[in-house]
Order: C-alpha cells, then sequence, then structure tokens
DNA sequence: CTTGACCTTCCCGTTACTGGAACCCCCATA
DNA sequence: TATGGGGGTTCCAGTAACGGGAAGGTCAAG
C-alpha cells in the first residue's frame, strides 16, 4: 500500500503518517521508487495509533501503549495504570477549564453588552488579584 | 522598577514579560544601562495579561482585551461578544475532554488490571473503528 | 577587588503536527 | 513525443506560549 491509501483507511493525513515514521512508531519498507510501501501490520499499527490520540493520549503514551500492544505478556496492570493516570490528567484539564467558564460566565453575565463603555468584565481583569468573580460586589 | 521587580509584583516569570515585550504587548522604557525600566502603567497592563491569559484567553484575545480596555470609548458589547466567544471555545474544549473522559472510564473499568496480559483497552484501540466503548458488548 | 545577584541578548527545545517549495514517478491522452 | 495530472519524495519553516541555559554586562556589599 501506498501512503494515499494508507491514509483514506486510517484516516490519518499523509503528513501526519510521514511524521509518525519520523518519530520510529511505524516502519514501513520501501519500493524500488522509493515510495513508502505499508503492510497490512503498519494500517494496523496506524489505526491504533489514531484511536489511542482521539482519548487525548500523547505521543509518547501512544508509543508505550504500542509496546505494550506488541508484548504479549504485559500485565493488564501496566495499561490500567496509564490510562488511569491519563484519566487523572484529563480530569485535571477539565477541572480547570470548568473554573475558567465559571469566573468568565460571571463576567458575561454582569456585562451590559450595549454601546457603552463601562464593563465589569473589563473592571475585573484590571483589578488587583482577588477572589474570581467579585468584581460586582466589591463596587 | 526592574523586570525582577515587576516580575515578583505582577506573578509574572521575567521570562514571560520580556516575551510580551517581544511580541509588543508592553514597552517598557529602558535605562542608560540597557535595564527595562517598567512604570506603574506597565506593571498593571502585565498583571492584566496575567488575568486575562488565567482565563484562557489567546495572547491574540488578550491584544484585543488590552486595546478595548484603553479605547475609553469602546462598546462594552465587543468585549462581551470576545468573551462569550472565548466562553463557547471553552465549552466546546470541555464537551470535548468530557468526550474522551467517558471512554476512557469505561475502558479501565473494563479493565481487570492485575498482572495477566488480556486488556479490553488495547483491545478497544485495535479494533476497526466503531462507537466508543462498546468493545465489552461486541465479545 | 571580588563575589553574587541582578540584568542583557540569543538560540534551542517543547507538542504534534501543517503548509509549502522543489523535485521525482507513472500513466494516459493528443 | 510532449505533456498533463495525480501520485510520491525530501526538507524547511511556522504554529502557541513560553522555558532552559549559555555568554556576558552591571551593580551594591564586604
Amino acid at each position: 500500500m501506498n501512503i494515499g491509501d494508507v491514509a483514506e483507511r486510517s484516516g490519518l493525513p499523509a503528513k501526519t503518517i510521514r511524521f509518525y515514521e519520523d518519530i520510529g512508531l511505524v516502519k514501513p519498507l520501501r519500493a524500488a521508487n522509493g515510495y513508502r510501501s505499508f503492510r497490512d501490520s503498519d494500517l494496523h499499527k496506524l489505526a491504533f495509533l489514531g484511536r489511542a490520540r482521539a482519548l487525548g493520549f500523547s505521543i509518547d503514551e501512544c508509543r508505550l501503549l504500542l509496546a505494550l500492544y506488541e508484548d504479549k505478556g504485559r500485565e493488564s496492570a501496566q495499561v490500567k495504570a496509564l490510562a488511569e493516570d491519563h484519566l487523572r490528567t484529563i480530569d485535571d484539564k477539565i477541572a480547570q477549564l470548568r473554573s475558567m467558564r465559571a469566573t468568565l460566565a460571571h463576567l458575561v453575565h454582569c456585562c451590559a453588552g450595549d454601546s457603552r463603555p463601562d464593563c465589569p468584565i473589563l473592571d475585573d481583569l484590571a483589578q488587583p488579584a482577588h477572589a474570581p468573580g467579585q468584581a460586582a460586589h466589591r463596587a
């Protein structure tokens, strides 16, 4: 298979596949004309990578997952630990975003959003450090 | 004020402050010895930037916010629109993370996490495309 | 006079790609 | 035979927002 076919079947852009080869995640063969020649196993790996990436695993985590996947004697505990770790990372990100969201939503709510210049959002950003979302109370 | 003082008072690393000068967000004066010389207004701007960044606004959005802040004739509607836009971006990110989280949590739940190699997480990643989290049902 | 804490610039590394230039390969058609 | 189009190849640069670290100038204290 040429890179175009693999791209279509795996759903990954050709650019990304080349990049994955650069960093050693896949090692396709080469045809006489210099074209990359992908085996089914390569396609399989790429699809695996695509799904792991879609779950938010970093490239390094994907590398580990792939190694575990190919190690038929691995302990599932290792995989689970990796996944749980990633889960915590995701939870942290969600928590941070929700905190931002809460503050920002409050400010947006307080802003009239009309043609006048008065704006609690800017006022809040301009204030010295304080508990977020207190702008309205301080006045 | 030298950069160290401003860093301490604004809570931003000196590196970041230099970077902000590079990209034109602040324009401190220069002392005879070449040191940056920050006015109160510079410190104020930097603190403003720090808070805007903490709310997740991009540098470009911060640039806009700063311009609006300094434009005493702005319409608060512009600020509100920017903030609402950012709010939507945050909501999108949260939704995506929650989707990832759900899939991953399901997989983690299905994995025994013991010394045996059988692992639904890897099995799922290895499967052809399907609705996420269906691995357990397919067996 | 020297030490040590500051400050300066500059360049590389990070993450995971994406876009583009310049070039090669292969097949089909006029 | 030219040529046109749609593959493929490499390499370089850029993205966001800094952080690390080198090499060197400056300043106050002892």
